[in-house]
DNA sequence: ACGTTTCGATACACCGGTGTATCCGATACA
DNA sequence: TGTATCGGATACACCGGTGTATCGAAACGT
């Protein structure tokens, strides 16, 4: 399944060949068939499988944000400025959206959610799902810096996480060696101007 | 190409066949052979005449934009209240991403740029240009309303930008025969409780 | 220690898509 | 009116991917 995974994410469903995912993972097409009926089948488990554990992280630091929030504030001390709140929220953005291959996954994902309706609603159940749980940090967060945020905290959430996700697609788009950095400025850049917008 | 254009954003690049599309254009591969060497330099092809012509309806729009902006101001007469900004931002979003199709397409567009530099370069540019262009006519919007953003904006375009989208793709996993309009109301919706969150 | 079952390898038949080569007819041109 | 050219159709050779059927070997249970 990681070899899957890989190759799903480098070509994408279409261009990747049951071939191509057996010999990553030093098999043969026939080990492969003796797992799965079709492609799509191991694309479906891949997804739910990621999402799964993107979810498990969140629901994760929701609970523990009790301690987790007085450390990331930690050196800070008490109140903070609504610009310090930025890092913040990108730290948990990034523990999600950690790397290139997940990002290329999950656009693959998306396109195919797009076309078939079955995949589509349990996409959205999905998505719902995380920006409810990215929505509970967010008000933490909020609540951490002695701020209430006007719009509801599960858009904002929704929000957020599009604008870090279009980040990382420019990052990736871009190319280089440190996506990952390179995205997390791109994203601090919108955020902070965005957290200014709001402040003033 | 109109044909091509339907056939790559209903199934993708990949899965689009040359068969698919000289098909649905009601000639035979003989014919799509005899004017393009490949699929994807056909693709690229739609891809440019896509930009091309959303550019031109954007910069038409700024062009115009003192005749514009005060018909869209028009029934309230002079100054608006941020609320009322919400409705002119999304006219113009909503002329450039007008249908499913069209978002589809993008999509296929996206992913390849992410994978191959070349088209990522492309892309970048293109998007650069859109962005640029789509500040403009923010910033002229912000003018009218008498409100100055605190966020550069072509940075705030490529967020609204991005929002709309988000909006459009999860109207289009809904399903359901009016797209369009359940997109704009999850934007409207998203957009308004940011705009509430800036004017607080 | 002996079935049995399960996982993976090998081989094969099949199909759909690609690209090229050849041919035809209509239109443009002289 | 004859000729060249060009857009499109037809036909063909080729390849890569799929899925199935068969086989071997190792692991498991008793």
């Amino acid at each position: 399944m990681d070899a899957a995974f890989e190759v799903f994410s480098e070509v994408g469903i279409h261009a990747a060949s049951v071939e191509m995912i057996a010999e990553r993972a030093d098999f043969t097409r026939g080990a492969f068939y003796s797992n799965f009926d079709t492609k799509e089948e191991l694309f479906l488990a891949l997804a739910e499988r990621g999402n799964n554990e993107r979810l498990s992280l969140l629901r994760g630091s929701v609970a523990n944000i009790d301690v987790i929030m007085p450390t990331l504030l930690g050196n800070s001390g008490g109140k903070l400025t609504a610009q310090e709140l930025g890092p913040i929220v990108a730290s948990f953005l990034e523990q999600q959206g950690e790397n290139r291959l997940w990002f290329l996954f999950q656009s693959e994902l998306r396109l195919l959610a797009m076309r078939d309706p079955e995949v589509g609603k349990l996409y959205l159940e999905q998505k719902k799902a995380a920006d409810h749980e990215f929505g509970s940090i967010i008000s933490a967060a909020f609540d951490a810096v002695g701020l209430t945020p006007a719009l509801d905290s599960v858009e904002l959430a929704n929000v957020l996480m599009n604008t870090y996700e279009a980040s990382l697609q420019e990052a990736i788009m871009r190319g280089g060696e440190h996506v990952q950095e390179a995205a997390h400025q791109l994203f601090m850049q919108r955020l902070l101007g965005l957290i200014g917008q709001l402040a003033s």
